[in-house]
DNA sequence: CGGATGACGCAGT
DNA sequence: TACTGCGCCATCC
């Protein structure tokens, strides 16, 4: 099963987040942008997630104040409501590189 | 089993 | 910057 595999794939590289940095849904698995957005959705109950750390390309995120203070909380640079991706972002084959 | 849905990305307007 | 349309894939209905 190819589908579990890519989705197990997609928690392990959200597990590789380092504190203060964060990775956009595309970085997770480029040729489905969505399926990372549907694998939090499916395991709010897993806290060895560090969801809050995946936000959109443009800095924005889906969890509105919420994920702001979790972002923020971590000393991840802002860019007024967004996250300012020059400095914040680790691009999806940089954290695949992370161990 | 076809169509709708969504924590998205990107190009075009 | 905001909004639109289209593509993407696993789930839901």
């Amino acid at each position: 099963m190819a589908d579990v595999e890519r989705q197990e794939k997609i928690k392990e590289l959200i597990r590789k987040l380092p504190e203060g940095f964060v990775a956009t849904y595309g970085d997770l698995c480029p040729e489905a942008p969505r399926l990372p957005g549907r694998v939090l959705k499916m395991s709010t109950d897993d806290d060895s997630l560090p969801w809050f750390r995946v936000v959109r390309t443009d800095g924005s995120f889906a969890q509105g104040k919420r994920q702001r203070r979790l972002l923020r909380r971590e000393g991840v640079p802002f860019k007024g409501e967004r996250v300012d991706m020059e400095v914040a972002r680790i691009p999806g084959e940089a954290l695949r590189d992370l161990a």
